[in-house]
DNA sequence: GTAGATGCAAAACATTTGCATCAGT
DNA sequence: ACTGATGCAAATGTTTTGCATCTAC
């Protein structure tokens, strides 16, 4: 956590930028829910917690200068709100998301799935990738048991667009 | 064409909706222009200049009505827009897209390109996959040969969340 | 006539921006 | 003091909603 912290702070300081109070218990709440692929008023109102006089704005600018040098991603699962994950700078491209239709919840899928399916996109489509997002809407094992068949049509309309 | 709206009063029909003149309107400017990807103010400008009177909010009110009908799907590239194009009832999931960084033109595949992957994906996770999104984000055939090394530090920023 | 559909304006929502003030060097 | 950062409020942009009116059967 403190080596994170520390290494976010020279990233800054290499582009002039300041590790504030604010910036830092911004940064402290996403290291600390790293799972949970949170909103900038999600980070908002768990910052405001320790940290109550700070304002929504300020939030945002640390979430888009976070993006901005790459040390967030701003990533959209098509329900209206942007959210937010750190990324990992080993990885060429980022990962993929599990997202469950009954709980809502987000699983991550580390592992590489495309390189043989970029590889014959480039080739067919004469297209140079840069990144991709790929997404599977479903049911997660949590919640497999719970669905009947009658369910089943209803939670299809959760999957957005 | 005429054949296209006239199922599309069917399925209305079939759930007591009327197909009402701006309803017809907004469809026919959808169809007209299947391959762009219009935003619901994109389609509001194109139907005023058949249909003068129509509001805004009417168009919204037909692409969320087509969308729960499941004749139109609603797409976000995460450009703070939701973008419609009509669903293929016969594809089991819907297309990928290609999208331009350079020009930002999106280009469709119909390949099913990831049957094996989803096979992996459902039994290592136990995910019951119901849908997929997956697009490509780089630089299309037409910008290619446009390209510089020093351009492309810059247009990795029109990569989106 | 009744139920659904429309247009307009207002509201809602996420996000951004202007600006006066504040903090760190 | 200077530069950047903050908080607040106002502005923005997209989408939704309330409501009185209209339309089609």
């Amino acid at each position: 956590m403190e080596e994170r912290i520390d290494k976010i702070r020279q990233q800054l300081h290499a582009h002039s930028y300041k590790l504030t109070p604010q910036r830092e218990a911004t940064l402290r709440v996403l290291l600390e829910n790293e799972e949970d692929h949170l909103s900038a008023e999600d980070v908002y109102l768990l910052v405001k917690e320790k940290a109550p006089e700070i304002g929504l704005a300020t939030v945002y600018r640390t979430l888009e200068l976070m993006s901005d040098l790459h040390i967030l991603q701003k990533i959209n699962f098509g329900d209206g709100v942007a959210r937010y994950e750190f990324r990992n700078e080993n990885a060429e491209h980022h990962h993929h998301h599990l997202i469950c239709v009954m709980c809502g919840i987000v699983d991550e899928i580390h592992e590489d799935l495309l390189g043989e399916v970029e590889q014959a996109v480039s080739d067919k489509f004469k297209f140079h990738i840069l990144d991709h997002r790929l997404s599977f809407h479903g049911i997660c094992h949590r919640c497999i048991d719970k669905v009947d068949k009658n369910e089943l049509a209803n939670v299809r309309s959760n999957i957005p667009g």
